[in-house]
DNA sequence: CTACCACATGATAATGATTACTATCTAATC
DNA sequence: GATTAGATAGTAATCATTATCATGTGGTAG
């Protein structure tokens, strides 16, 4: 199985391209383009540290000393919702325990949360090969499935429905 | 790529097994037999929801009213670096974000939670031709290698040379 | 250019999961 | 049964994140 790192470069020539649309992509989607967020996308772009929020927070303050906190974890937050940045550690607000250990995946509905185990052969190849990648010396993989349970998939059809015709 | 659901039933009989062999494998591994314990492994195991540390809680105070929130989230914790159980959310204690919003996967430091960004095409391939699993509408697929970072291997290496002729 | 208003921000309080602390207890060993 | 290292109960502390709400401002229609 094909399997590497992403250069720098390659994140760092993207990364220049979004920072320059975000504008126009903020005002076709109905978000105001405010300075912090400029300021906050700006950051997360030029990071590739895969940083936390508070990290995110230090480095606006030095240009923006007044910024809040707050601000920075609502802003990281509509970011995702817009597509503009994504959550490395989606869809877990607490820890959930497996007493199956078993080398196995998940699904996981992006509703309810809800959580069933998968079998994937491949993915206990993708190790055996290959000890090392770019430095890092592997010691295991987990695969995370976003989905949505047939209970949730039915609710949002009927949430939908009840709406109305708006669409 | 093969992807299925793991049965109800290979689960509660694998969790069976390894219920009745719990208590020597503790005393083997130098960890005591309390009532605590077994009343948590034992709830975990009939578990197949994947459940938080407050929900085994509430299982396990209908047995033992005096257990205390702290022993079980504790307990939970020394049963995973026991290789008893495992956690589902591995490897962050808050969330990161990423400029990158192209698809990519990610190998992060089991020791220092360096991140790194990483490409994996066939994954990609995983959702084409399928858009259901048991009952789940498919909706994307994140993978998460477990690694040892360079500057981290360095030091447990330094670490256990420090530590002396123990092995 | 100005005024308006829905949305955004700052400051801070509240929440909630997890960990720390410490006195007490007990499983394991002899 | 006595000893003791390790475990637990109860509670306080921590820390990331979210809620609240008064104030501020980007977008836009006039």
């Amino acid at each position: 199985m094909e399997l590497e790192l992403i250069s720098e470069q390659r994140r760092a020539s993207s990364a220049a391209r979004r920072l320059a649309e975000f504008a126009d992509r903020c005002r076709k989607g109905g978000l105001a383009v405010t300075p912090q967020r400029l300021a906050i996308i700006r950051a997360l772009l030029a990071s590739a540290d895969h940083p936390r929020a508070d990290l995110i927070y230090a480095r606006v303050r030095k240009q923006h000393p007044h910024i809040s906190l707050a601000t920075v974890h609502r802003t990281l937050e509509t970011l995702c919702e817009a597509g503009e940045a994504r959550k490395v550690t989606m869809l877990h607000d607490s820890a959930r325990y497996d007493g199956n250990v078993e080398p196995h995946h998940h699904i996981v509905c992006v509703r309810c949360r809800r959580i069933r185990d998968i079998e994937v052969p491949e993915l206990g190849q993708l190790l055996e090969g290959r000890s090392e990648l770019g430095g890092f010396t592997m010691l295991g993989a987990s695969l995370e499935l976003q989905a949505l349970c047939e209970q949730c998939r039915r609710k949002g059809l009927k949430k939908r429905a009840a709406e109305g015709a708006a669409d």
